[in-house]
DNA sequence: CTTTAGCACTCAGGGATAGTGAGTGCTAAT
DNA sequence: ATTAGCACTCACTATCCCTGAGTGCTAAAG
């Protein structure tokens, strides 16, 4: 069977009055949304083309159309018309943007919050540095006789730092050595090359020295693993409430319990790799985990920098309005890439500050 | 009328019974729960008395009885037995506590899906620095001509750091000189002392010099700010769906929501100050906030060390179990101030290798 | 004065039943 | 290929009725 133009204009009718009122889509309903200048019988006949052909499905016999899997492909692939935001939307996403510059974690946790407010789905968003990362150099600093600060900055600019307490005495120049000796063996090795590492470094050096640098390196490791397998923020899980697809609490119970288990949502982004284009959506068994076999995931990936890329998105029923989530998510994306990459941490007041 | 010795058998009787079962307690059932040498008829006196003195209240009239709010305040402060811990559970939670050591906030965050997972209920967790906090010193690494990175070290021994990069290049003195003045001017000053003392180096500072303080000290105003309002984190929302008392899906979505909010939490804790001891319950309309009026929220404290101190805690239907809930957080909290007292953030690993 | 047995009464919850209406599929005519 | 017409299906809702748990009250017994 053909997919005509007319199936077509039938099935994306379809899809826009079922994402707009959640309620399966009856003939006569299609005959006022899509202009077409035949009868309701005829659209059954198409009605009855389209399931066969599997675009559709039937809750029960006597109930209207609601769009398979399948049918919102196709949809979302060739039906769906790009989405302009309004006036007022893209307004009010900028305001929103304008975010505190600071620690990357509470941007991003921040960006997922304003996702979800905007989308009114349960939103995410990660740092998706999933790629071997070194320690580029480390630094002491002095507090006093039994305590100093590390302070260890990845090849990729991040830099996090801890501070650290011993019951024995340590002079400057002890903690000089250390530094120097750390910089020397430690740097530019990947999580996996630092234990074996510390191994061959253990033989030279006397007992205490080696419990140092191993409190050093281990804190190093620490933050490399942190950011392999980064933290997933995310917002705003009561939204599927606001469904009626989860009226059912025990459906609902389980989405959301999955959505709140830290890394569950890491596992969705494996497969569909940040890919080449900007924004992607996953529809219903689409998706890898069974959890979110009946619902849909958008997508949009932005830059942080220094070849650092982040994922944010939401997650709903299939029955979700792509256009108007895609759209809004791929600006944000673009808003949150502007905010990283644009100005290197640099808030823009100073800039006029400048002679 | 007077609260006798059975009455309180009988109220407590109730409460036990309902904890457990969600369901109105009616007459028969008492007799089976407490020992009591008398008959339901008696019982039904009782309770009647109970319901007229607002111990108990009625859902229809012929329904059996359920604990009010002041039922539950007076078992909470009299028929409550402490519950004791079995094996089991202290295993779990001493399992759970070793929690890898890492930064504050994460450890927190840990800590409140832990006590979560715990209890079935939802979770929140903050530390609790809600007084006035300065910096105590900065240190500026050098990375490259035109980027360093700011250290600061607030007087309660919190280390915070950022990369800042500069459109114009930096010299190792004027690095040096700009950290000395930092030192000497935006030290032990609180977060409103910060901003007319910019003010007044602003006038002695050159416009370009100017520029780089404002950029660390509103860095350093970042850091006491989030101090003085840390975050809240808040676990597991989705399990107030496991109780019958959510059944009801608007009900649900406006309590997770309001958890879901990040600081709405931070409110419920003004007035209850982190009390003189260690656990505190509030019932139903004791809470503050509105959205709490018919939920408990069963609270303990504990130390972070340098007289910080936290709160951890659960949020639920008043019909919960007080006791368990209590004893669990109790013990939670103990072993919070036991990780971050005991050992001031050196992993014991490191001690054997003393020598 | 307290306790108890007995009984009428209340009311939520759970089928069962029937009516309604949206929507289909099919047939026969255009 | 399209359409009008019609019988049919089935979720949904309302209504009614029944059941059983539980009460409150009364009158008798301790």
């Amino acid at each position: 069977m053909n997919l005509t133009e007319r199936k077509k204009k039938i099935l994306r009718a379809v899809v826009e009055s079922y994402i707009r009122t959640a309620e399966p889509v009856g003939s006569k309903a299609i005959l006022e949304l899509a202009d077409l200048k035949v009868s309701s019988a005829t659209i059954r006949n198409e009605l009855s083309d389209l399931t066969e052909m599997g675009y559709l499905e039937q809750p029960h016999t006597s109930a209207g159309r609601v769009p398979s899997p399948k049918g919102y492909r196709l949809y979302v692939n060739e039906l769906m018309e790009e989405q302009r935001l309004s006036l007022e939307e893209t307004r009010q996403i900028n305001d929103a943007l304008h975010l505190k510059m600071q620690e990357l974690d509470k941007v991003i946790d921040q960006a997922g919050r304003m996702v979800s407010q905007l989308t009114n789905y349960p939103a995410f968003a990660l740092a998706g540095e999933r790629r071997r990362t070194t320690i580029r150099r480390y630094d002491l600093i002095m507090v006093d006789t039994n305590s100093f600060i590390v302070v260890v900055m990845t090849d990729s600019n991040v830099v996090k730092n801890k501070l650290i307490r011993l019951p024995t005495d340590l002079s400057q120049p002890q903690l000089q050595m250390l530094t120097t000796l750390l910089n020397a063996s430690f740097v530019g090795k990947s999580l996996e090359e630092l234990t074996p590492e510390l191994m061959r470094v253990a033989e030279h050096a006397a007992g205490s020295a080696y419990g140092l640098i191993s409190l050093v390196v281990s804190f190093a490791m620490e933050v490399l693993d942190a950011l392999e397998h980064g933290p997933v923020y995310t917002a705003g899980t009561s939204h599927i409430l606001d469904h009626p697809e989860y009226r059912d609490v025990d459906k609902a119970q389980k989405l959301m319990s999955y959505l709140n288990e830290e890394q569950s949502l890491a596992n969705v982004l494996d497969l569909p790799a940040l890919s080449e284009d900007n924004t992607k959506i996953l529809i219903g068994p689409e998706n890898v985990a069974d959890e979110l076999k009946d619902t849909s995931v958008v997508l949009a990936s932005y830059d942080i920098g220094d070849g650092m890329k982040g994922v944010i998105g939401v997650v709903g029923p299939t029955r979700m309005d792509y256009a108007k989530v895609a759209a809004k998510l791929s600006y944000v994306a673009d808003g949150l890439s502007k905010l990283f990459g644009g100005q290197g941490g640099l808030p823009p007041a100073i800039g006029e500050k400048e002679e």
